[in-house]
DNA sequence: CAGTGAGCGAGCTTCCGCTTGACTT
């Protein structure tokens, strides 16, 4: 009997053909199919439906047309070519309604003449993909089905409100069914900090005088009980019974005091119970590693996707926190063997989603190997990332932190007033988990000392607290992330790409600093939404499409009846998307609607009202991502009308820095006109002020004046240095011509098209050529995010 | 990147969800 092996080769004009969704899973699937299978990639999506209204045909009953992408026409191609030496097709894209929806539009567009089936599985193990092999099904059209009503309603979304924005709020800009929701937790949250009431409130401390710091904090007098932030709403309102201690009575109390001892009134014994946390999704790693390593997003889920492609982790892009049964029990022989066979709970936990929108199509991030501690060859970020899910993978997999917490009573009296005071501690008997694992904001546990009641315990120091409330934090990445989880708002694959997208025109953050910030066209969009797209803006939205997708998956409705429902008819969930545009674009009149009304003149009572920018200015496309483009143009900011002249306010600036005293500031700064100030081979030197700050016009060279420069007294003389540039420092031995020159990314040395940065200006003029070959010998920086 | 929005008007912008690479200074 001739080898299997040599007779697969022979005949591998008939091995089946199976494709999965994500490349790095080709070859470890190969493996454990050995070369009966051919297995190959779609690279996730390759077709979809077009980028303009034409989209979604709504006179054509909503018909979607999917063509391939630029990338699809490869994919499909090479597809194809597979698809001919194939005995058969397995479409074992991942087990969720997209990956139906990439099933079914493999079909379409490869037309088999084989066998065709679809299987599925959620972990890639030898057992489960054969087990797999063995479950053959059609493709679910049902699923198909509720994924076109899916990409119908965004697009309808997209694509039909984006256009009402352009025209009554300012062009450019987008709406979605997720980045708008996004937008407004971002821009509410902005405007909560700014309606804030700081409140001032004390509070007093007594440390007793025993071996050990103990500390016991006033928490009645006269059984009211001291406020605290928590006792205090954002309005500044104190919720009854508590009441504000201020500086002055936290005083006298301090005086009153002073001396007297305190009595041990009570002692509570409590049980403290901490469970385990859950293995990792991609939202809670994302928040997790955002905030310990204190990385943008991005970076974060590159790292992910790097460990991924190293094959150290399970798939990152995941709303699953199940582990399949061989990874818990490697989990549980991982715990076993470091902390002995007490250490595991007798029946493994398991963490089944509970939002009704999780897909589960994949496992929790987890190690691929339990045994790899510290996998060699990884940066420092890397390993870090891969040390979290490492523990908190293993760390699910243990006993619940456990102990007592105390809690002691004191009383003191003085002057008819009673004063309570108390203590806790947790003594931990049980550390559970927490050897291997704990979040960000767990505190540490710590004893107290005990106390036998009826005793007394004098006092060594009475200190007085100050606090002031502090208002609501800006989301961060991290935040808003775990907001929009919270919301079910967005899928995995989508929690970086939205922030991103945010970014490029509603939000920013200032240097070193995570906080998201609204820029004044968000506030705009926010405000516009809100009145005019009430439902779209509710954060129930997409939870509300979602039960409808479920009863597409049913059977019990249809894409048509529920896209048709959404954009035209409307019903119980929704009112028709159509008629809300056509009723803004009717109704709504932006003249009416100023961005915020700042404030009246002092002198002469006349209104001062924020607008968005205008339609005039447009940046395209093109130019944002710094290509070729046509000519220099930009987005329109921001701006106020004052006696018939307008003041542009900065799109990136904190809107509640927008106040009536900025804007008189703004009137009252003098204008600076253009100004030539005199002439450098041969071109004309021009001071004159952009949207950036005052700056040197030459030729078609522009260089901002440094700040120590005034636009309106500056001279030729005081400029001179900045007319060196673009200055050339020699040739190289190979004869390329090396050049210093300021850019737009700053001053940089060129050589032969290649670049780097020279840090100052003061370094650009002095830089000799063996510092700029230096400097271009070095690797390239990453480019960093802003 | 480069304006102090008069008027005219053509032409442009835009979604979410799957995947990887390629990546300015």
């Amino acid at each position: 009997m001739a080898t299997s092996k040599r007779k697969s080769k022979e005949t591998s004009a008939t091995r089946p053909l199976v494709i999965v969704e994500s490349p790095n899973k080709v070859k470890t699937i190969s493996k454990i199919l050995g070369e009966d299978f051919v297995v190959r990639a779609s690279v996730g999506h390759f077709a979809d439906i077009p980028a303009t209204k034409k989209g979604v045909e709504i006179e054509n009953d909503f018909a979607l047309s999917y063509a391939l992408t630029k990338k699809g026409v490869d994919v499909i191609d090479g597809l194809r070519k597979d698809l001919a030496n194939a005995s058969e097709l397995i479409l074992a894209t991942d087990a969720d309604r997209e990956g139906e929806m990439i099933a079914y539009l493999l079909d379409f567009f490869l037309k088999p003449t084989i066998p065709v089936s679809r299987i599925e599985f959620r972990s890639i193990t030898k057992k489960e993909v054969l087990a797999a092999l063995d479950n053959r099904r059609q493709i679910n059209m049902e699923l198909v089905e509720a994924a076109r009503a899916r990409r119908a309603l965004d697009h309808l979304v997209g694509f039909q409100v984006s256009p009402v924005l352009w025209s009554k709020v300012r062009q450019n800009l987008s709406a979605g069914r997720v980045q708008s929701p996004a937008l407004r937790l971002i821009v509410e949250r902005e405007m909560d900090r700014i309606k804030f009431v700081e409140v001032e409130y004390c509070g007093v401390d007594a440390r007793l005088e025993m071996t050990g710091e103990v500390t016991a904090g006033l928490r009645t007098i006269n059984t009211v009980p001291v406020a605290t932030s928590k006792d205090i709403d954002e309005a500044g309102v104190v919720a009854a019974p508590a009441e504000l201690l201020l500086v002055p009575a936290a005083q006298e109390l301090v005086a009153r005091l002073s001396g007297a001892p305190l009595t041990v009134a009570d002692s509570k014994n409590s049980k403290y119970t901490r469970k385990p946390y859950w293995p990792y999704t991609t939202s809670t790693l994302l928040q997790d590693v955002l905030s310990r390593l204190h990385l943008n997003s991005n970076a974060a889920s590159s790292i992910l996707n790097q460990l991924y492609e190293k094959g150290l982790i399970s798939y990152p892009r995941t709303d699953s926190a199940q582990l399949a049964p061989w990874t818990t029990e490697a989990a549980r022989e991982q715990v076993i063997a470091m902390f002995g066979l007490n250490a595991v709970p007798e029946t493994a936990p398991r963490f089944p989603s509970k939002k009704r929108s999780a897909q589960e199509a994949h496992e929790a991030i987890r190690p691929s190997d339990f045994g790899k501690r510290k996998p060699a060859g990884l940066t420092a970020q890397q390993l870090a990332v891969y040390e979290l899910i490492w523990r908190r993978t293993v760390a699910s997999q243990m006993l619940p932190a456990s102990g007592t917490t105390v809690t002691v009573t004191f009383t003191a009296s003085a002057e008819k007033n009673d004063y309570v005071f108390t203590a806790a501690g947790t003594t931990i008997t049980e550390p559970g988990f927490r050897r291997l694992y704990s979040a960000v904001d767990d505190d540490e546990p710590t004893p107290l000392a005990t106390f036998t009641v009826g005793d007394t315990v004098q006092v060594r120091e009475l200190v007085i607290n100050e606090h002031i409330t502090k208002p609501p934090a800006r989301f961060t990445e991290s935040s808003l992330i775990k907001a929009l989880e919270a919301e079910e708002i967005g899928r995995p694959s989508t929690y970086v790409p939205i922030i991103s997208s945010l970014r490029n025109e509603y939000v920013w953050s200032k240097q070193g600093d995570q906080a998201l910030i609204p820029t004044v066209s968000a506030v705009a969009v926010c405000n516009f939404l809100n009145s005019e797209f009430k439902n779209l803006m509710n954060y129930k939205f997409t939870r509300q499409m979602e039960d409808r997708l479920d009863a597409v998956v049913e059977g019990a409705d249809t894409y048509l009846n529920v896209v048709r429902n959404f954009y035209e008819v409307g019903d119980a969930t929704w009112c028709s998307l159509k008629a809300t545009i056509d009723a803004a674009l009717d109704t709504y009149k932006p003249e009416d609607h100023p961005v915020k009304h700042i404030g009246l003149h002092p002198e002469t009572g006349e209104s001062i009202d924020l607008r968005a920018g205008k339609s005039f200015a447009v940046r395209t496309k093109q130019q944002k991502s710094a290509k070729k483009g046509r000519g220099a143009r930009s987005s329109g900011s921001p701006y106020f009308k004052y006696a018939g002249r307008n003041f542009s306010v900065p799109d990136a600036m904190e809107f509640g820095d927008i106040t009536l005293d900025f804007a008189l500031a703004l009137i009252n700064t003098p204008r600076v006109e253009n100004r030539v100030i005199g002439e450098f081979n041969g071109e004309q030197v021009e001071v004159r002020t952009g949207p950036y700050g005052p700056y040197i016009a030459r030729g078609k060279v522009n260089v901002s004046l440094p700040k120590e420069l005034d636009p309106a007294t500056v001279t030729m003389e005081e400029v001179l240095p900045l007319m060196q540039f673009p200055r050339s420092l020699g040739t190289d031995v190979d004869g390329e011509e090396v050049l210093v020159k300021l850019g737009q990314y700053g001053p940089h040395v060129s050589k032969a098209g290649e670049n780097r940065s020279v840090g100052s200006l003061e370094i650009a003029q002095s830089i000799t050529l063996a510092e700029a070959l230096e400097l271009l010998s070095r690797p390239k920086k990453r480019r960093g995010k802003r």
